[in-house]
DNA sequence: CAGTTCGTTCCCGGTACCCGAACGAGAAAT
DNA sequence: ATTTCTCGTTCGGGTACCGGGAACGAACTG
């Protein structure tokens, strides 16, 4: 298996590509041993070997039993990662609060590598559950977050994100042209909050707020709720009120950073 | 600079140093761009351009106004490592519960590179603060969760840790040889606890208790406190009961990973 | 419009990276 | 005990490729 067909502009630099194929492999399947990890990544054990021996150097990976898993300093480097953000703190509070007195799922995403991040998480006890997760990504298109954060973005921003987007059929509703996708995002710049119909996942429904400073976007908040509670009468009236209402009060509170 | 004088054994790899060399700098300091990381790490900017667009690529930084910081991905692996580690709900409760019951600092840490790393930290209402955090790392020697630890490691193991220690006066109070250590593991693994007596952080005393499922050591709990709250008499008699508890109640709860 | 400072691209030389093969240490099997 | 796996580790060699320098382009500043 070649690595990458070589992507056509620029360099890549083959051993971090293997160092992160390892970290990555590592993640999904923890305590692998060196041999295993050779035959998965079609390369030479010595070279497994060389690469891990400088990872755990680095205390990225260590040793536990027979194997190799993630060390704890991924931990704080997200502490970190957190700080960098900003506004951490803000976020998680408001986000918990939208969680408690709505009882759904309430989250708050970011625009990174044209795909919506989630920085944080809350469900509130009557949430449906979903496989999403703090730190994973998914499509711009197709998510209430994604859709809302595309139409506050800069429009060349907003351009070069579409460009390099691969539409797909995710579910039926799932908007799949440029065209489509333009117009329902001049449709949120205008009410002022996005909507997901089932785009992402059948069955459920979200609504989202911007939320930002000083024109420009920071994230978006959101709500995620089974249609049969996400009524269309709901989901234009009450429920984005709840969600414009937690993003303004982010809004209140960010500091420059 | 030449990058590490050959360590003795072994070979490590040199892009995967830069690349980590530049997330760390990028860890303290975000949204640095290429020509001062270039200065910064005595390569040119043409090295560092390629490393940057490597790490782009693997979505592990993101262009943020101008300049780079870490990715929320990071998020998403740290999830991934308290998944590996195991029981992570367990001791978040139980630590949380002992920094409520007590008012103090209340951690969870565990050996990896024969350092003691944090899992989990709890601040209880009158707790001092301090700059421990999750994630970093500290010495064995001059903790009372590094010499619990140590006390119930596998006799191999504690000595190829000590023996790759190099012992430092932090404090007056530390210990700064191997056979001070061993006699106080050994004291420790007769009561069932270790003690940190101002031996990291002057003011600063701490008590430990083990956490083991089946004969092979997780990690341990600790308590810390000032020492005018950690009386002589405390310390060896309340505290102890307090972090037993704690760690008994985590033992009970370990599921087999 | 000149001057500065970014980020980016290109090519080239030297090297250190990856591989293959051999070695050593366990464990399991007979 | 001896064999036979399979694991992690070490070692040298050939060559891909990585890092450096210099030139280019773009964005700001004066």
């Amino acid at each position: 298996m070649p690595l990458t067909p070589d992507e056509r502009p620029g360099r890549t630099i083959r051993s971090v590509q293997i160092a992160f194929n390892i970290i990555e492999t590592l993640q999904e399947r923890d305590r692998i041993g060196v041999t295993e990890l050779a035959n998965e990544l079609g390369h030479s054990k010595s070279t497994i070997h060389s690469h891990l021996r400088t990872l755990e150097e680095r205390k990225i990976l260590v040793r536990d039993g027979d194997g190799y898993r993630l060390s704890l300093r991924i931990l704080d480097m997200a502490a970190d990662v957190r700080d960098q953000v900003g506004n951490y703190d803000v976020i998680r509070d408001e986000v918990e609060a939208l969680a408690a007195e709505t009882g759904e799922i309430a989250q708050f995403g970011l625009e990174e590598h044209g795909q919506v991040s989630y920085l944080y998480k809350a469900t509130g006890d009557r949430a449906v559950v979903t496989a999403s997760q703090v730190g994973t990504q998914q499509p711009m298109y197709s998510t209430s977050l994604g859709k809302t954060i595309l139409a506050y973005l800069p429009p060349e921003r907003t351009e070069e994100i579409v460009r390099n987007t691969d539409f797909e059929a995710i579910t039926p509703q799932t908007i799949t042209s440029p065209e489509e996708l333009y117009d329902e995002l001049e449709e949120i710049a205008e009410r002022g909050y996005g909507i997901d119909d089932e785009e992402n996942i059948e069955g459920l429904r979200c609504v989202a707020a911007p939320v930002r400073n000083d024109e420009t976007i920071l994230g978006a908040v959101s709500i995620t709720g089974p249609s049969s509670r996400f009524t269309n009468e709901r989901i234009h009236d009450e429920l984005p009120e709840y969600v414009t209402r937690a993003a303004n009060v982010i809004e209140l509170n960010t500091k420059f950073s």
